[in-house]
DNA sequence: CTTAGTGCAAAACCTTTGCAACTCT
DNA sequence: AGAGTTGCAAAGGTTTTGCACTAAG
């Protein structure tokens, strides 16, 4: 188990050396989204939720602010800028570069987003590499169907 | 070698019949939608480029017909809708239920995609089903990097 | 005939941009 | 002090909707 504050002292002070060492700009309404991903860790949020989070202390900060935040924070690497369909992009934490992937079942009836650790893609991607000369940068692997509890509670599936 | 002609009678006559029998009408309009993604076999179009490549024989057919009608065919299950990413929808004919799934390699420089046929994943869809107990329906590759070509004309990667 | 489908224009929705005011460093 | 950052409002791009009109069955 892990306490927050650990992961704040070397997770969150990593993120804002990496500002300062580029030379942005510490400012609070960054410090204020980045929290908001800690306060959401699990969840894979869109710009409004962002918004709508960091609305309710802090009612001043824009959603343009958000938007530019998330930019670049996702340009930095630090989040992941993804699309599950719904056309819009959500972000969450961006895996250690030597991290395993995270993959993603997607509930088609309750919505909710599970997370899925597996190494399989490893073997794919050097398969890419080898067989359409495809340098590989990244993937992401969508699963869609249905969770445990929707899958009980529905007939006709 | 397929003949085109051959295609279209297997095909998009199957395609008229599921609509028959659903009994949603068989309007000019739905049919020289259906063309044009026979016409663009290999491409991911978005509701845009339907639209223009449609307008160019039919200026008449409406963007909102091209978009109610790819709704329509998604939901019947013949033509797939996908996001890469670029905040816009795009559509491809819908592989056969007992087909290998094909996944996407999306060229980070030139954007270009890639179709790539893989079946590694059918043992994680198990895997994931036993662990989880997911029921998956569905699942979408996507895989980020550098085609041959701009690997071959970047110096930066 | 009757109801689904169409075309147009307007609205809705998410995201980006221009600009004056502000604030971190 | 000065460059980067913000908030607001307006604009941009994609998709959806309302409505009168048309056409497939």
């Amino acid at each position: 188990m892990w306490k927050l504050g650990d992961l704040w002292m070397s997770y969150v002070k990593e993120i804002l050396a990496l500002l300062r060492e580029k030379e942005y700009k510490l400012t609070p309404q960054r410090k204020i989204i980045i929290q908001a991903f800690f306060d959401n860790m699990e969840k894979h949020l869109s710009a409004e939720d962002v918004f709508n989070i960091v609305s309710q202390d802090h009612p001043e900060i824009g959603l343009a602010t958000v938007y530019r935040t998330l930019d670049l924070l996702a340009e930095l690497g630090i989040l992941k800028k993804m699309n599950f369909g719904d056309n819009k992009f959500r972000y969450e934490f961006c895996p250690e570069k030597d991290n395993h992937h995270h993959h993603h079942l997607i509930c088609l009836n309750c919505n909710k987003v599970i997370e899925f650790e597996d190494d399989l893609l490893e073997s794919l991607e050097a398969l890419i590499a080898k067989r359409i000369g495809f340098h590989v940068v990244d993937h992401q692997l969508k699963v869609f169907g249905f969770c445990k509890n929707c899958k009980e509670n529905l007939q006709d599936i």
